[in-house]
DNA sequence: CTGAAAGCGCTTACAG
DNA sequence: CTGAAAGCGCTTACAG
């Protein structure tokens, strides 16, 4: 690894030319800077990264705050490979790295978890990250409020955050949920159940809008028993169809707010002696890779995973070179008609 | 951020003697060190970590090398979301964190591209990282080859590699293959095929000697025609599936490398209106989430995947701390009996 | 257009 | 046990 005093000795010049060479090239005599260049190359030089960012206060990294081992082990993203794909480009494209940073439960106290934000921020201040990117796993609303206060950019996914330098992305949940309602009211159903994700949760009660607002343009509301809550998890999705199907009068079609609950559902009806779509039609939300490939094939809502990754790059850049935060970010969603909902 | 000289000014003290009291307790006086400790704590002193890096020529990050927006845009990890789980919780109780490096496609050059390892060799030491961790996409054995011999301490996921520093982790691919194999023998089975990853991958080399491993223990050996090759992905399983049942011969259980082309085999033998397992057996490989929601239910090998982090994770700090590589690391697998191998 | 100097915040021999 | 000093490799006013 070559130093920039290297470059500066083989050129016969200063390492402050070396560094302008790199930072304001337009300030350095085109003789000069082209040769620095080409010794540069040569060798192969690359400013150092820790004393840059020692000197300038800015590193090329974006921290990921992504809590894996603290309360909830059993906690999984339903897409996060495609959203890092997604986001990891995106930030290359600006020469940014992504750090996920340690969390807590070791012994130096290095790590910070999710019920001290402010272990984060100063990592993000040791670290002189550029930003944070915040991955909700369903209940981190209070400690990324605490993110988005600190003054940090930070950009969440899927919860609402507000602050000086802070935004989020999220789908059109509620479009996305309303789209997938009418289908089943086209296609004929009038009791329609739906299985929510976590109350409280930003795109469960989004999702929980959009379900109303689509009776509603029907000129319906939800019966009594209708709406019964889960947690996205498959298990919950199999216990609320088991209520739902105990009620008096069940519905002939469910939309669950997550396809790992219209599994549960699925293996609940099936269970019950119903066939689906025949008996019941089943339409799920966010068309991860089992939506597929369960049978039948899940008629779902489909979000856009790298594009979420994307948009948060988008964003924590612009508030790193630009100024203030962008309004929130909002991605559409997409019914996508298979064979659950009896469409077909 | 308080800085070590705030403290040193607090306390009366030297910033030489705030570095000790967190470098070299031992070495300070045990009053001034608590003196040091308290005030710290008081301001929440944390060491900047690029100060730091720079001075010591080493940071507390761990380099990922995963490629994504290179050649193969489709490319994905049968389990990244609990590989990473694993890695990420392993290194934060040393206090590490992963830096997702850049990939190239970028304007400034910063980052690189497995065309060119060297890129990613300067990237560790420009931010003097650790070490780095490398996650296979199925063709990158000359580009590991090339970090494995760069010196810098490095751990492959399911990929061979040899270098002064350098070793590997992967799942005892061979023995799960064998064990699969054997419970279709067990079950009375004697035609039975595989369908294999793509060749020269090492656990797709791997499964398939297990595979011939387990005919031969049984007295027998693959009959013609009933190797054939596949990519890992449901598409390959399927036209593979369907070249089986053209043979005259067709087999009545089949050993797919993975879950995926285990599914796709799956819709195959559907679609030919067979009926699994009762017409045909079908076992896979890694137990992903798909595999226990298809129907039948999948048998697999499971893997045991946050192991695979947690293991690449005490490779690496091994590496840093101690010395020479240790052997590669085999995981075991398991055998998980469900509904598409007929045991049940 | 370019150089000398100071500074970013830490660590580590070297004296004492 | 502790301090003064040098150094890690870069950047950026400040002079010239």
């Amino acid at each position: 690894m070559a130093t920039g005093r290297e470059i500066a000795q083989l050129c016969g010049v200063s390492v402050a030319t070396v560094s302008r060479v790199f930072n304001q090239p337009e300030t350095v005599n085109e003789d000069t800077r082209e040769r620095v260049l080409r010794v540069a190359k040569e060798l192969d030089y690359r400013p150092n990264e820790s004393a840059r960012a020692l000197s300038t206060k800015q590193s090329t990294m974006i921290g990921l705050v992504w809590d894996t081992d603290h309360r909830r082990p059993g906690w999984r993203h339903p897409y996060l490979q495609d959203l890092l794909i997604g986001l990891k480009s995106a930030l290359s494209a600006h020469g940014y790295h992504l750090l996920m940073l340690a969390t807590s439960g070791d012994a130096r106290e290095v790590g910070a978890s999710l019920a001290d934000p402010v272990g984060y921020v100063n990592m993000t201040r040791r670290h002189h990250l550029g930003g944070l990117v915040l991955i909700d796993s369903g209940s981190d609303a209070e400690a990324f409020e605490a993110f988005a206060q600190s003054g940090v950019p930070c950009v969440a996914l899927d919860v609402a955050v507000d602050g000086p330098r802070a935004t989020y992305v999220t789908s059109d949940n509620s479009g996305g949920a309303r789209a997938a309602v009418a289908h089943l009211v086209g296609l004929g159903h009038s009791r329609i159940a739906t299985i929510t994700g976590p109350p409280g949760n930003q795109p469960s009660d989004a999702r929980l809008s959009g379900y109303r607002a689509a009776l509603r343009d029907a000129g319906a509301e939800p019966r009594a028993g209708y709406v019964v809550a889960g947690d996205f998890y498959r298990a919950s999705g199999t216990a609320a169809m088991q209520r739902l199907l105990a009620l008096d009068e069940p519905p002939t079609a469910v939309f669950a707010a997550s396809d790992e609950m219209a599994v549960g559902a699925l293996l609940a009806a099936r269970a019950a002696g119903l066939r689906v779509p025949r008996d019941l039609a089943l339409v799920g939300f966010d068309d991860i890779e089992i939506a597929s490939v369960v049978d039948p094939a899940l008629t779902t809502v489909a979000q856009d995973k790298p594009g979420f990754g994307v948009a948060a790059a988008k964003a924590i850049m612009a508030m790193i070179t630009g100024g203030g935060p962008e309004g929130p970010v909002v991605l559409p969603t997409q019914l996508v008609v298979r064979d659950s909902c009896g469409a077909r």
